[in-house]
RNA sequence: GUCCUUAUGGUGAAAUGGAUAUCACAACGGUCUUCGGAACCGUCGUUGGGGGUUCGAAUCCCUCUAAGGACACCA
């Protein structure tokens, strides 16, 4: 809780204490607009019914209570509209405010909320033997963002994986590989030679893909053809036949592998960071269905017999009279867990890894009937568990050529689409010629246009809007940021020298910039309870058009001025925010673009 | 058919039950020989329909309409 705020709710209960009101809630916002006061609150609404007065005399009697001469942080109270009560902070707590930031510096907005809780989020989830495609990209995205910000609410975060390395998907790949001569060939030359480089990665990336698009079509084309698949699916979960193990174990460590790659590419951090592909890694708990899949049929067998599920027509069944949603099959009558079961047993898995207070999975929303269903079960076997796992879906990247699927064959992959984002930039930006500056606003382009909006509905991906640099896009925040540091740095060959904390009061209005930069932290309290970075975008843009305005109307480095030092001490808190804000979003913040 | 989600300017979005619904893009017009013009300023235009609750509804409830998703052995 920000200090100013709860010692506005403080004096306003005190205040309607004396009018003879108890209350606990009191609801302190900011008014739509700046110059509408700092925050304000509806008290006299809420509580005029019960002394039978309209809301605006009320509040005027509650401001006349408000003791807040002792407060040098508070200029004024006023009664305004149909009853609000408005407080403007004084220029004195803007420039404490000010100090505050330049100080905290890169902890600047960080919290204690979630000080000594272990969070566990799940995000990310690709397939071996599948493409990483655009929605996996998304669920990065979201997934790193609310790493990032509950880590910043004090929380011990830890990142986890969950991969689908056995299934359907998997059979018909290596079905492929051993069935077709010529992919069998390239196989056995590439499982022979070692893999130096991420080049020789993609190569055999590209083989996979290739099996699994040939497995595919003959899958849904030829009846014999499917039968021999899911035979070699039922052989790959039980690891009965050698030859199909050892093309599995090789295949799956490429696409894991590769994997890494991606996580390197999309800016996450290392938590082993080594040179050596196979040990290099990114998440700190990996989970693979291969190995959740024996312990939730276990589960889904004793608490058969417990009576949470029934069998129906040859598969174990967890019924809509259960659930009061619908029935769904936890084992199916090949008798194999299917998603249902091996989630429960991921469930255990992870507890008994990592003591979580909370678990948050992070998925596409199109299992959100599934999940329901899902933490009903889970309800019935490990209640506890069940209570601190939480589920937050998201919708599709949809990409403006159309709909991406990742069933009809028709996917967009993470890969080609990051490439396409570059070309776009490279034109763009034609003067950088630092790749990793270019990398940065690829990204920065991608991972905003995900997170500035709320999380659930779909996005469509924009290549211009996303990149440019004169809306509302993650470029623009870094072109803010770049700009605010040359002038910074123009200032220091100026010798204007920064404004302190314990520099005197410049007599001078209070700027809207100002009164934006003490909402931060507010703005990463609320986006860390809601799981919504969304706030944190939003939020950076109104900062960076408020401070695109006022350089626009004030020369900032300017020597005559004797208010130079504070308003480049204000252009470098403004800087800060941004920096800290878009850390907190996934996206770095280059110093020149 | 049942259940879930969604519906805000031409387009994409924001809004903790609060004040005159906020931005961006597009369109149109303007500023200034610039600390990074990749700027700034302005004009235009919006809560799917109908009821209800409330001092107050984009937000909560009911209903209709439309779109998307889930609904037994995929994940």
């Amino acid at each position: 809780m920000i200090a100013i705020k709860k010692e506005l709710e403080k004096l306003t209960k005190e205040a309607l204490g004396e009018l003879g009101v108890e209350t606990d809630v009191v609801h302190m916002e900011h008014p739509v607009d700046l110059a509408m006061g700092d925050y304000s609150t509806n008290v006299a609404m809420v509580y005029s019914k019960q002394f039978g007065q309209n809301p605006k005399e009320l509040a005027e009697k509650i401001v006349e209570r408000i003791k807040f001469t002792g407060t040098e942080s508070l200029e004024k109270v006023e009664v305004a509209g149909a009853g609000f009560i408005n407080f403007y902070l004084s220029k004195k707590f803007f420039e404490e405010n000010l100090g505050t930031v330049l100080k905290a510096g890169d902890k600047y907005g960080s919290n204690e909320n979630l000080k000594g809780k272990k969070i566990m989020v799940e995000y990310t989830d690709p397939n071996p033997f599948k493409q990483f495609h655009i929605g996996h990209l998304m669920s990065n995205t979201i997934g790193e963002s609310i790493a990032r910000i509950i880590n910043f609410s004090g929380a011990e975060v830890k990142r986890a994986i969950y991969q689908g390395d056995v299934g359907i998907h998997v059979a018909k790949t290596i079905y492929s590989l051993m069935d077709d001569v010529s992919l069998r060939e390239k196989f056995e030359e590439f499982r022979n030679s070692s893999v130096k480089n991420v080049t020789d990665l993609g190569l055999r990336i590209g083989l996979l893909g290739q099996a699994y698009a040939l497995g595919d079509k003959k899958y849904n084309d030829d009846v014999e053809v499917k039968k021999q698949i899911v035979r070699i699916n039922k052989k790959i979960y039980d690891k009965s036949d050698e030859e199909i193990n050892s093309f599995y174990e090789v295949g799956k460590k490429w696409s894991l592998n590769f994997f890494e790659v991606i996580y390197d590419k999309l800016g996450m951090k290392p938590i082993v960071d080594s040179k050596d592909i196979d040990s290099r890694k990114h998440f700190d708990f990996y989970y693979l269905e291969s190995n959740t899949g024996v312990l939730g049929k276990k589960i889904v067998e004793e608490y058969l017999e417990k009576g949470v599920f029934e069998k129906s027509e040859g598969a174990i069944i967890f019924s809509e009279e259960k659930s009061s949603l619908h029935t769904r099959v936890f084992v199916n009558s090949e008798d194999l867990p299917t998603y249902e079961a091996k989630e429960l047993g991921l469930a255990q898995i992870k507890f008994e890894e990592y003591q979580y207070d909370k678990s948050i999975v992070i998925t596409g929303n199109e299992v959100d009937g599934y999940f329901q269903v899902l933490l009903k079960a889970m309800e019935f076997i490990y209640p506890e568990l069940a209570k601190k796992t939480k589920h937050i879906s998201h919708g599709m990247l949809r990409l403006p050529e159309g709909k991406m699927s990742s069933r009809t064959g028709n996917v967009q992959g993470a890969i080609e689409l990051l490439g396409e984002v570059e070309k776009v930039v490279e034109k763009k930006f034609k003067e950088s010629k630092d790749i990793s500056v270019v990398n940065q606003v690829v990204l920065s382009a991608i991972k905003y246009s995900v997170l500035r909006s709320a999380s659930g509905k779909d996005i469509i991906f924009d290549f211009d809007k996303s990149v440019s640099v004169e809306g509302n896009s993650g470029p623009y925040l870094q072109y803010t940021y770049a700009r605010a540091k040359s002038v910074i740095e123009k200032a220091h060959q100026e010798n204007i020298k920064s404004w302190l904390s314990d520099n005197q009061l410049l007599d001078e209005e209070i700027t809207e910039v100002e009164k934006l930069l003490y909402r931060f932290p507010e703005i990463v309290e609320r986006a860390g309870e809601e799981y919504e970075p969304h706030y944190i975008a939003t939020y950076l843009f109104e900062l960076a058009q408020t401070f695109n305005s006022f350089y626009g109307n004030n020369k900032i480095a300017d020597k005559t001025d004797k208010n130079a030092p504070y308003k480049v001490a204000l252009t470098e808190a403004v800087a800060q925010i941004i920096k800290n804000g878009l850390n907190l979003l996934g996206i770095e913040s280059p110093e020149r673009l």
